[in-house]
DNA sequence: AAAAATATTTCGAATACCGAAGCATCTGTC
DNA sequence: GACAGATGCTTCGGTATTCGAAATATTTTT
């Protein structure tokens, strides 16, 4: 009974969530990029620069999704692979010009009516909705410990069934 | 300007997507299941009995993919495939008990993290996040209409702990 | 120097996803 | 009734995604 919220609460989040991914269905196919591309190419713009490696960790994909993602990002020209000096193993990836602009000019249209309906409360609601939220995404971000900077061992059991 | 509030919460937003989604794609693999089959599944079960056309237009796949990964499901004993009489084009899904049990014996992160969580917080607090997702959900809802409406008679609470 | 570990790619196979074509069934109009 | 068109779903053909396992190259350890 204590719960009662919560369990509320994560029923509206699911509503939220269902919106949204439907949305991102339709935000990628607008830029001509799949999902997961998507996903990659914001991963690596926020971080600006990047291995596979951590971005396969932090998103959850094998080595191997990646590098076929990257590939195609590639030659799309939105993204640059570097090989580090330090360790020759390693590649860098980081965005270019390109890459931004696909992410920029994307034409969200979650973005764009959220936005409209978004500021059209009252002042006070935008307040409690911001503050509602970052409180979440804390709540969210802990359970997800892999968007941590460096988390070395494997922690991930990828030993799942084929 | 009036828009600094609402491209916070977005961010906001996208960090709990983004928590959201990896934890999604683990559930699924635990499950043994692809996150699209998932998805159907969990569609199917929320609506208690729907039929292909129905959820390709609340998910936004086409008609085919859902055959293919209806096939998968019914293969696998999860869901039932029956012919409707009243308009015998039409084929009804329902959920069975193993597709029930997938989806109950998941060991959800986002569920159970989150809960823990949340019921952590002051009453308050839990409130006011309620108030705000509720109110995202029915921001988001909106422009969504194309997606059939849940059905709201009958809604299991799933999540509760026990 | 050999062995083990690490980072990434290549390869093979299952699946996802869709558009178009094909079937069966329903609906409207005569 | 009967016929044309609409509707619901599946099948088919094709491209793209995704991953595990093996391969390759480089580092680190012994």
């Amino acid at each position: 009974m204590a719960s009662e919220i919560a369990s509320l609460t994560l029923r509206a989040l699911r509503r939220v969530l269902r919106a949204t991914e439907i949305g991102s269905r339709q935000l990628a196919t607008a830029t001509g990029l799949t999902p997961s591309q998507l996903l990659v190419l914001r991963e690596i713009d926020t971080r600006g620069s990047a291995t596979p490696g951590t971005i396969a960790q932090a998103l959850q994909f094998s080595q191997a999704t990646i590098t076929t993602i990257v590939d195609r990002l590639e030659s799309l020209g939105f993204v640059r692979r570097q090989r580090s000096q330090r360790d020759k193993r390693q590649f860098h990836l980081s965005p270019l010009p390109e890459g931004k602009a696909a992410i920029a000019d994307a034409p969200d249209p979650l973005q764009m009516t959220f936005t409209d309906r978004f500021v059209a409360l009252p002042p006070w609601e935008q307040a409690m909705i911001l503050a509602a939220v970052e409180r979440l995404a804390t709540l969210m971000d802990a359970q997800n410990i892999d968007a941590a900077p460096l988390l070395d061992s494997g922690l991930i059991d990828r030993s799942g069934p084929a």
